[in-house]
DNA sequence: TGAATGACAGATATTGACTTCTGTCATTTC
DNA sequence: GAAATGACAGAAGTCAATATCTGTCATTCA
């Protein structure tokens, strides 16, 4: 046995601080084990093959971004303002992970191109944390919805332009706020949240 | 002077029947000019650059995008169904494009990458085409909205993944016509078409 | 005399020989 | 004997020589 067993753990580790140096052009297997000081081969025995390796390293990444959300979602307040903490929330962190390193953003976006499933299950992750805001709001009269995963879901397809990678050179547009503000208020509505909303059936 | 005389209209035909063929990495002026019978620097006295060509081509496209849906913009009928219908002719055009011709779709997206001021000024024309349909509706209480412009701008922002070519290799997805109901069906509501709206303030 | 040409310089793209990488597996190490 | 190694084949990437393209402009053409 060595040093420290070689494990999933260290070689993702390894993998990342090689992305981050190399880029995703660049950065080989070979690199990865000269890093941990072993056998390319070594790597082998722990990620079938680059394409999950490289997988797994987006997963990683990808959790980052959603793992903070989820306490806000299941965090305190009206389902409205909880709505709206998540989104900034969701937004700013994208926008500050494109805005302090561009270069390794563009990593991880390219990474991700390539990991559809990972993509897919971290959307789904997503939505799933706004369908308990949405759903909430609506067990307590906050929203008006029918179908709080649906909602929940075309708010999130709804608010593309703001988090999804493929629109980040729009995010240094001076319009881009004001354009979230509007999509916003559009979608606040949208779920029923009227400011003291009139008794719906309450015949005179 | 010849058969036909040399008039941009007549290059911008060329243009893209070469980029039909030969695709925007392949072709080149020297390929326009040959397909009209003339000297490529015949062609620089019409546009001043191989960039100001490609930029007309585009121009061209994208009108070809818009024109028809100036007609439903400016239609008879209800503002909520003009919406819906615009939206659909919007998308519809789009996916047709992408569907029917999936390299061609791919040329002109590469060409409007690179035609930055041709896509907003294209993106503005189609905004102003939504906010008349929601002005429309606003002044004839069919929607209750603020601000028509920037309600027209959030519906364009919102609707994004439906019809940006950002977005194009979703669209072959299954559930993309569920993502667009529920999007529509909530941004519907956020302009404040509801069925048989109660009347705002009338105190019993 | 105004439109078209084609030779030209510098920039960009292509090509093909060469290098490196991925993924495997028989052999070695501890 | 489980983990690691490193030689290997085929795939993929690199790089510099070579070819083509863009944009200009002095000259030709009608």
């Amino acid at each position: 046995m060595n040093e420290a067993a070689l494990t999933p753990e260290r070689i993702l580790e390894a993998a990342e601080e090689v992305l981050r140096r190399f880029g995703p052009a660049k950065a080989t297997v070979v690199d990865v084990a000269r890093a941990l000081g072993v056998s390319h081969g070594s790597v082998y025995r722990h990620f079938p093959s680059k394409a999950a390796l490289r997988d797994a390293v987006t997963e990683r990444w990808l959790g980052r971004v959603s793992a903070p959300l989820a306490a806000v979602a299941a965090g305190p307040g009206p389902a409205p303002e909880r709505l709206r903490r998540w989104l900034d929330r969701l937004v700013a962190t994208k926008r500050a992970l494109q805005h302090d390193d561009p270069e390794l953003f563009a990593t991880y976006v390219a990474l991700a191109i390539d990991a559809r499933e990972v993509v897919r299950a971290h959307v789904e992750a997503l939505t799933a944390q706004l369908t308990t805001i949405v759903a909430e709001g609506a067990a307590r009269g906050e929203f008006r919805v029918d179908d709080p995963a649906a909602a929940a879901r075309a708010v999130f397809d709804a608010t593309g332009r703001f988090h999804n990678p493929a629109h980040a050179a729009e995010w240094a547009d001076p319009g881009i706020g004001a354009a979230f503000e509007g999509v916003f208020a559009l979608l606040l509505r949208g779920l029923g949240a009227g400011p003291a909303a009139p008794p719906p059936a309450a015949p005179c």
